[in-house]
DNA sequence: TTGCATTTTATAATTATTTTAATTTATTTT
DNA sequence: AAAATAAATTAAAATAATTATAAAATGCAA
């Protein structure tokens, strides 16, 4: 995606297309592995060396406001963003840590007609997200 | 649950079953709140008031280690604790960030089946976990 | 009981995140 | 375009949650 597509994905959510905010997104959508806040700012330092931590934090506040970035669910402490916003669901290693995501339309689908056919006594559900806990194995192993 | 039970379950796991550790536990498996280390606290001074907050925090860590204890994935900051350990989902309230848990073993079996059926390449899942995200309603809302 | 290992405690240190207030940048008004 | 206004960014300080440390207390084995 170049610039000014992530331009206009913020500006088309009502928020001002300033550069910090263009290349944390930008960074953020090229990545898979759901960053924390600190690694974000890693990464994005290079190409824009004024920038600064308290300015990631405030964009990924933004940018989750306006549902341009999801914030992902993790057992350890620190929290992790996500710029795909589709749904879908993750993986998670119990050796590495590590958060994969895990597209699959017919699972999502099963979901819905489930809790079509099931009521929650006294809740709404709007979102299904399936936490998948497991090992990554090595090819061969 | 009563303090022997408790006890058992404690040094079962082969942990010493020392006072503090039967207090934290009782309180823990007392609740459907998934309290905070900190909430924790708070509710077993009244009964305990030598415990320290440091205690409870070590007390945890070895009792999720053992598999007594499982933390609870939140959006939030801080880390949330559940002695309920049998296969359930999580309810998260989109207004309150109250989390409630979700029991369908017909769920379950949906799970288990397809995952069964669907093998996720280079991966060997263990445990599902859905969080269910939506709103809870008043009564005659 | 004596000794040893474990646990608990209080304190200090660390880490992630938020707040603050000043500065910079962008937008609107004149 | 210049001045006024609003919004965003920054660096620094503050806060909150958690972890590490080291001394004291406890519990168990010989």
């Amino acid at each position: 995606m170049n610039n000014a597509e992530v331009k206009d994905k913020i500006s088309n959510a009502g928020l001002k297309a300033t550069t910090q905010r263009i290349v944390i997104l930008k960074a953020l959508l090229e990545s898979r592995e759901h960053p924390t806040a600190e690694e974000l700012y890693n990464e994005v330092k290079d190409e824009y060396p004024a920038l600064s931590l308290s300015t990631v934090y405030n964009t990924l506040d933004c940018l989750v406001e306006k549902a341009l970035v999801k914030q992902v669910q993790t057992e350890g402490g620190n929290m992790r963003y996500d710029a795909f916003v589709d749904i879908h669901h993750h993986l998670y290693c119990s050796e590495s840590g590590k958060i994969s995501d895990y597209y699959n339309d017919e699972l999502n689908n099963i979901l819905e007609d489930f809790f079509a056919k099931h009521n929650i006594p006294g809740f709404i559900p709007e979102e299904f997200k399936l936490n998948i806990k497991g090992k990554f194995i090595e090819n061969g192993e």
